[in-house]
DNA sequence: CGTATTTTACGTAAATCTGCGTAGTGTATT
DNA sequence: AATACACTACGCAGATTTACGTAAAATACG
């Protein structure tokens, strides 16, 4: 007969870990040993009585946050593996939360098979993300910089993608067959237009518009 | 009954189309219409006879390669859904598929059951990303920078992110509460360890670390 | 056709960075 | 004890950027 997976609930709702915990008892082979209604909470259990193999958490949560305590569960119970359960589809959470050491990630709207196929994944030492999550990492968020891009002529724009490689007033302006002084105006007229301050500004602003 | 949802095989591997076609006509519900070993080969036979309702497209092919074909399948047959399917974990490879309108992206070691649920999900207008392309997303890169970040003191990356951020050695030297010269000398140390040539370079070197 | 924007060019003083040095002090490491 | 490295600091000449300007010609747009 296999050993049932123990799995410490961790969610600030009442109502969701209740339910959680009926849809949990569906599955064979697993068994809920504790509830948590923050991440403080889930650890003082660890510490004590509660030896779970695998922690559900939740990320919004009042005190102590998931991203937190998954943090301090990875620290100090080496073993213990950690999924996480959100509503947030945002891509940095995700990232951290790898970071940390979550073994799982999933959104809230998952399937009941998908939390099982996750949990069994991950209980036998592997990975599990919900495909939603695929989708969250590539969907690239909105950002307020390209908008800011279109302030900028053409003309401008091929300046400044120069000057954040690299090149000097003078390199560009033999690339381009102008001044020298025309490139300092244009560098100028950027960093007017685009409130920056210093060519490291600039080479920032660039970067992270994907410009270079 | 339900129609069957037509679609075109497309793998330079003459064994690979008759096992997926054998793995794909045990699911109900669609039916394997053509096939094609290259982009090309798959783009004439679809401006001819073969009107499917997916492709499901390798990635190295001869010829045309997957991504190639799937930005002209997009632009010219509207409403034809592409899901490609490849050996190669490269988070580039997924960025750069969904950006042609890639819709549904697994790897080759896929179960026949996820398989059959990204064709009847993207079918049905939706995405489908296999659970692995997940965790490649996540997978940071192998990046030699971050080897050279260790050539580095630790003040000297203290140095580094102040510079990136756009100190000037007056500034940053108040801050550290040390001579501006002092730091005018780390960061010349820096240029020197790294190679790089100039605050632009800098800048980018910092960012690609993510230092900053 | 007239107006706005873009692109071009120049001037100057102050601040800053570059690229080349030297060198004392403290702290590990051998 | 000796060697290596990190951190600190300074000198200086030349190149470069910054932060102010002004202004003419070309182009776009209503």
């Amino acid at each position: 007969m296999p050993s049932q997976i123990p799995i410490l609930l961790v969610d600030d709702h009442h109502l969701v870990r209740k339910g959680f915990r009926a849809l949990l008892e569906e599955i064979e082979g697993l068994k809920v040993v504790g509830e948590a209604s923050n991440g403080k909470e889930a650890i003082m259990l660890m510490r004590n009585e509660v030896k779970p193999a695998i922690v559900l958490l939740d990320y919004e949560m009042p005190v102590m946050n998931g991203l937190e305590a998954a943090e301090v569960i990875n620290r100090e119970f080496f073993g213990v593996k950690v999924i996480m359960l959100t509503m947030l589809e945002q891509k940095s959470l995700i990232e951290a939360a790898v970071e940390v050491g979550v073994k799982g990630f999933l959104f809230k709207n998952t399937s009941l098979e998908d939390l099982g196929e996750a949990i069994m994944s991950v209980a036998k030492g592997g990975t599990w993300f919900g495909s939603d999550v695929a989708l969250t990492l590539l969907r690239r968020e909105y950002n307020p910089e390209t908008e800011a891009l279109a302030m900028l002529s053409n003309r401008e724009i091929q300046i400044l993608k120069l000057v954040a490689q690299g090149y000097t007033s003078m390199e560009i302006s033999r690339k381009l067959f102008i001044s020298p002084r025309t490139v300092d105006t244009h560098r100028n007229n950027i960093i007017q237009k685009l409130d920056l301050h210093g060519i490291p500004a600039l080479v920032q602003f660039a970067m992270r518009t994907k410009l270079i």
